[in-house]
RNA sequence: GCGCCAGUAGCUCAGUCGGAUAGAGCAAUUGCCUUCUAAGCAAUCGGUCGGGGGUUCGAUUCCUCCCUGGCGCGCCA
């Protein structure tokens, strides 16, 4: 058991001792100045609170109990308005080290999910172009927030919406068509401008016409359809190229058309009108999300007949709950945050708990290089693509700057920044402090000191060792809060502080140059333990843990 | 005009379901490589937490009113 599960379990035994209920707002934390001890707990306050008590008086009582409660707390002073300032026995944050041999790739893992089906949604971009710089912001985010709520717990599918019906669609196939002509020679009209205007557009008009010299002479009608299915392969191609370059996996690829054939908005605005929730006015049909606190209502059909794309939404997302997801994480892109009280309209509406149906705002991202912003006009300029981005940094690099901040910030993002090697670019921090204990691993190995040597865990004693394992215990807690609060950069943090720290045990003690053998394998030992540790919060936030640099 | 997000050290950012003297990196200054990787370590410097009120024993955190920036407010997609 971690050390806060630990003490709050001491604590509840003894309030309870005392006659009070355990105030589940009390917290234990490792507070701001070391000199407070380990772990410092609020509980006495929260509770003099609700039962208008002396704090003070109270902390005494609790501090008195928990002195006696275990072996493992060497020591307890109720300081400051009435915190217990708790400190363990090393003893008890050496058996860290345990935890994390035992579990291996599976130390920090927990069950707060408790096996829920949770279904994450990010990127979903329109095939209609390549991916862009945002996009990456947000398959960052979304598969990590899918990797690590998979560790703590749900049984998570990560999802891609395919927004393969709809105008866009044909307006990919009209603008390649038109450039096809264009290369042909037969149309010297001005490109419109509410085509496509990247030149990828051309690249894949040049493609078709060199397979088919024959195609400018197609009817209007079939050229258009002709280039939209070629057009959308090539692209979808490229995007699910980039992903994968971008370490970041969907479990599924979900189809609007398929939504469409089945009839399942039909089915889903006939539900939405049963239940009272949508009507008809001035041609069009309404759905009423006002009643669900939204500032408008929103239309559903057009009086044209057409639907909405909020229309398919609704029926995607009523999709979703049938496919038996109890937790719902949307992740899009910020300029859509005014689009998410009629998403939540519309997820009561179908009856679903508002808490099922999450959403995690990706801030958009503003691209730099020297400090200088790049434009990101719709001229297809150098690194203004994903791909590029990843050809430039790495992925490593990018995953990790884009996970090193809360997501619903905005980024600026300095090409040369990330380039660069130091601690304005963390994830070689983070990386190198792996890579140095699997260089200190291997020169032991070579010198006969077998790195799964017993090595007496008491002899870690001093100050760094201490404050290493204080924090390789905290893991677990870690990656709930982050699974929790739908927040990967909270991963990213726990590992630079736990590579800082490695950093500097590294540079005070020599791990293979201590005194006795005993020392040196217990040294390696806790080595190993960091290093685990450190791999595991690396392949949650999908970056590599290299044995080398 | 309305709504959402943000404003914390010179710069980039954490922290905010109320807690103790507000943190980290970068930059600046100064030390540390004959010893396990210097992509590293140590030390110094650096703050009216945008501003005014309010609630509280206690507010960067909660409420309210302003200021500044970004984004969004279609029978667009």
């Amino acid at each position: 058991m971690r050390a806060s599960e630990f003490l709050i379990s001491l604590l509840r035994r003894a309030t309870d001792d005392l006659g009070y209920a355990w105030p589940d707002k009390a917290l234990a934390e490792p507070p701001k100045d070391k000199k407070f001890g380990d772990l410092a707990a609020n509980c006495a306050l929260v509770l003099a609170k609700e039962t208008g008590q002396n704090p003070r008086a109270l902390a005494e009582e609790l501090a008195t109990r928990l002195r006696a409660a275990s072996e493992h707390i060497a020591r307890v002073e109720v300081a400051g308005p009435g915190f217990l300032n708790v400190t363990f026995a090393p003893s008890y944050w050496q058996s860290a080290v345990l935890r994390v041999e035992n579990a291996g790739e599976a130390y920090g893992a927990s069950n707060i999910g408790e096996g829920r089906k949770a279904q994450v949604e990010f990127v979903s971009a329109n095939p209609t172009g390549p991916l862009h710089i945002g996009h990456g912001r947000g398959a960052a985010v979304g598969d990590s927030l899918a990797r690590i709520m998979r560790f703590a717990g749900y049984a998570v599918e990560a999802e891609y919406y395919i927004n393969d019906a709809g105008k866009q669609m044909r307006t990919l196939g009209r603008s390649i068509w038109l450039r096809v002509l264009e290369l042909s020679g037969k149309n010297a009209l001005p490109f419109p401008e509410d085509c496509y205007q990247g030149d990828y557009i051309v690249a894949i008009a040049r493609e078709m016409l060199a397979a088919d010299q024959q195609l400018h002479l197609s009817t209007e009608e079939a050229g258009i359809d002709t280039c939209y299915a070629y057009g959308m392969r090539v692209i979808f191609e490229g995007i699910r190229n980039d992903l994968t370059d971008f370490n970041v996996h969907h479990d599924v690829w979900f189809s609007e058309l398929s939504l469409l054939h089945k009839g399942a908005v039909e089915e889903t605005l006939e539900r939405l009108r049963r239940a009272g929730h949508a009507y008809e006015e001035d041609g069009a049909l309404w759905f009423n999300t006002m009643a669900f606190g939204d500032d408008k209502n929103r239309v559903l059909r057009k009086s044209d007949g057409s639907l909405t794309y909020f229309a398919s939404d609704i029926a995607y997302h009523a999709n979703k709950y049938e496919r038996g997801f109890t937790s719902i994480t949307d992740v899009w892109g910020a300029d859509h945050h005014g689009y998410i009280p009629r998403m939540r309209a519309a997820v009561a509406a179908l009856g679903q708990p508002r808490e099922s149906f999450d959403v995690v705002l990706v801030q958009l991202v503003n691209l730099l290089q020297e400090g200088e912003q790049i434009a990101m006009s719709t001229r297809a300029g150098a690194f203004e693509t994903l791909a590029d981005v990843i050809k430039e940094v790495g992925t490593d690099a990018a995953r990790f700057m884009f996970l090193s901040r809360k997501s619903d910030s905005k980024l600026d993002f300095d090409l040369s920044l990330v380039r660069q090697r130091s601690m304005d670019n963390p994830v070689y921090y983070v990386q190198y402090a792996h890579a140095r204990i699997k260089a200190v691993q291997r020169r032991a190995f070579e010198r006969g000191l077998l790195p799964d040597g017993p090595g007496e865990l008491a002899l870690l004693t001093c100050e760094e060792e201490l404050d290493l394992l204080r924090l390789l215990d905290r893991l677990p807690k870690v990656v709930e809060d982050a699974a929790l609060n739908r927040s990967p950069h909270y991963i990213s943090y726990y590992l630079m502080e736990l590579a800082g720290l490695l950093h500097r045990y590294y540079a005070a003690h020599q791990v293979l140059g201590a005194e006795n053998r005993e020392l040196i394998a217990a040294r390696l030992r806790l080595l190993r333990a960091v290093g685990q540790t450190l791999k595991n919060g690396l392949e949650l936030l999908g970056v590599s843990a290299p044995d080398s640099m």
